[in-house]
DNA sequence: AACAAGACCTGCATGC
DNA sequence: TGCATGCAGGTCTTGT
């Protein structure tokens, strides 16, 4: 589910939640996600004070004052949201943090492919999985020059580049076939073969989409919420993705919008704007 | 090195 | 009603 806007509100809305609070107890409920989960987990968490949330990639960091962060990827289907200091904890809610002020936060992820991993917060940026990560989609690193020389030489369509987290980071199936729709660029086509006038939509088109996920709080189609349990609304914006057979903005004819599988997964275009 | 396919999971919608 | 099938916002691992 969640892709970098998804994950972006989840951190602002944990920042309100979390920053400056002790955690007063730490409730490890399914120990297995995509990994095990660290066996020092709850004894490194508890008492330790938060003193940030930020986002890299997909990923959550939470950053303690033991000198510790810890990593939280959501994976498909995981949340990470508050829930009332009373109510017993929900089906697959993996991880239950109890703050000194008593508000408590949930990771759920029903699928479990989620991640949680603790390190140390210097040597965070040799992290396994965050060194490999490519620029962040705002940052002055993600120019046209990047992605012309990323790009150049490679057959693999540039959707299913556009997934892979080592050339952007943070993107994923929604806001790629997004992306794309309003760089007017066909999803099957061979990265390599982009001109640079067209690199030069691709850049802006992907930060203008992820802009305005953020702003909408993000989508929710099934499983995601906000921290503070509030939907996101940026399903409402979609051009192309999940429509298939209806108009993308700008076409007159119905059925403007297609259906294709790359890579198996799911890409939504309009044949007649991206070519 | 680049690329494709398989693997990991649960839940839900669909069709018989 | 039950059951089988396919699909879902990700990404690591394996094999060609």
């Amino acid at each position: 589910m969640p892709e970098l806007p998804e994950v972006e509100t989840t951190v602002r809305g944990l920042q309100k939640l979390l920053v400056g609070q002790r955690l007063a107890a730490v409730q490890v409920r399914v120990p297995k996600l995509r990994f095990p989960l660290p066996k020092s987990l709850a004894r490194n968490l508890t008492g330790a004070t938060i003193e940030s949330v930020t986002r890299r990639a997909k990923y959550i960091l939470i950053g303690l004052d033991n000198g510790k962060t810890l990593l939280v990827h959501l994976g498909m289907s995981g949340r990470m949201h508050q829930i009332a200091p009373m109510q017993a904890p929900a089906k697959h809610d993996h991880l239950v943090l109890r703050l000194a002020n008593d508000v408590r936060i949930t990771f759920n992820d029903p699928r479990r492919f989620g991640l949680l991993d603790l390190c140390s917060t210097g040597t965070l940026p040799q992290h396994k999985l965050l060194a490999p990560l490519g620029p962040e989609p705002f940052s002055r690193a993600l120019t046209v020059a990047y992605l012309a020389s990323s790009l150049r030489g490679r057959k693999t369509s540039i959707k299913q580049v556009l997934l892979d987290q080592r050339v952007v980071a943070g993107l994923g199936n929604i806001y790629v076939s997004e992306a794309l729709f309003w760089s007017g660029i066909h999803p099957a086509r061979a990265a390599g073969s982009l001109k640079a006038a067209e690199l030069q939509k691709l850049v802006p088109a992907i930060q203008k989409v992820l802009k305005a996920s953020i702003k909408a709080g993000g989508t929710s189609m099934r499983d995601y919420v906000q921290a503070d349990g509030a939907m996101g609304f940026f399903q409402d914006q979609f051009a192309v993705y999940d429509r298939a057979g209806l108009p993308c903005p700008g076409c007159n004819c119905k059925k403007s919008v297609q259906h294709v599988v790359q890579g198996g997964r799911s890409t939504y275009f309009c044949p007649k704007k991206q070519r």
